[in-house]
DNA sequence: CCTTGACCTCAAGTTCACTTGAAGTGGCAC
DNA sequence: GTGCCACTTCAAGTGAACTTGAGGTCAAGG
């Protein structure tokens, strides 16, 4: 269609390069839709180099804790991002909620860290965290 | 040893009510060492009322982060609550990267959803987001 | 005494996001 | 031409934290 459309193709192993994700990675992601290769030169897929900038896009909706999944379905078919924008606000405030938790959490940890109690159990500040851990917890992982 | 030990034991089906987790979850926390069950009525599991608190701590271990084995680890031998202080300040160090990582997010995302920008790509915050998370982004779950 | 149903065990299944392994292919440098 | 080696496919494995299912047990109520 336009310029862009000539640009030269990156192999497989220049975008693993260029984005640190391994080629099964990549492999996975194009086997879920998440991204697509032109062409081959032999085996090897060749992506267009706009696959770069999709795969920041693929890392942001990561980050913001959506699953691949939901991020599959922000891009029309034709391959266009279209987020929908009350999704967005929703997964805002959801990462608000997220980061109330955390921060309470943070900070009490942060003060059983140098609390003097003899054991945290004796601790004012560990209880009322406890107590408020044993109501709704949040699920989540930050592991690696 | 004291008066606690001859409080009235509960049935894991009071456990789950009082914790709201379900039994399987129970069994398989005793099955990783995380909880024990004192006694047996027939077949059913008798545990101590204090078993509550552990969960709630166990809970409180989740919440921040900290995976099952490793909650199994702070817990000596004759169950009492040992957590390295400075554990506790690495994951809070932890906790604050991740909260400041999600707050970046979510007010990108805030922006993002009241932007008026014809499409996403074409607002610039959005795209210094995109550039943040391209590179390093943290790996989480949020997910139920 | 007999049924009921909450519990039991053990193995296998689930979800998510990938990774790993075995076996094969083919462009390119020599 | 021939060998290398980065790629390919497909199936199966990983890990975390549980859940589910099949088939069995047994204390208590009627």
């Amino acid at each position: 269609m336009n310029l862009r459309s000539r640009e030269k193709l990156l192999d497989i192993g220049e975008v693993c390069e260029n984005s640190g994700l391994p080629a099964s990675a990549l492999r996975f992601y194009e086997e879920k839709g998440l991204i697509v290769s032109v062409a081959r030169r032999g085996l090897r897929r060749q992506f267009h180099p706009s696959v770069l900038q999709r795969l920041a896009l693929i890392a942001l909706g990561r980050s913001a804790g959506f699953t691949l999944a939901e991020i599959a379905g922000m891009f029309t078919p034709d391959g266009r991002l279209s987020i929908d924008r009350a999704l967005l606000a929703a997964k805002a405030d959801e990462l608000d909620r997220t980061i109330r938790q955390l921060t309470a959490m943070r900070d009490g940890l942060r003060h059983a860290a140098v609390c003097k109690a003899p054991s945290h159990m004796e601790c004012p500040k560990f209880r009322r965290l406890l107590r408020a851990a044993a109501a709704g917890a949040p699920r989540r992982r930050t592991h690696e």
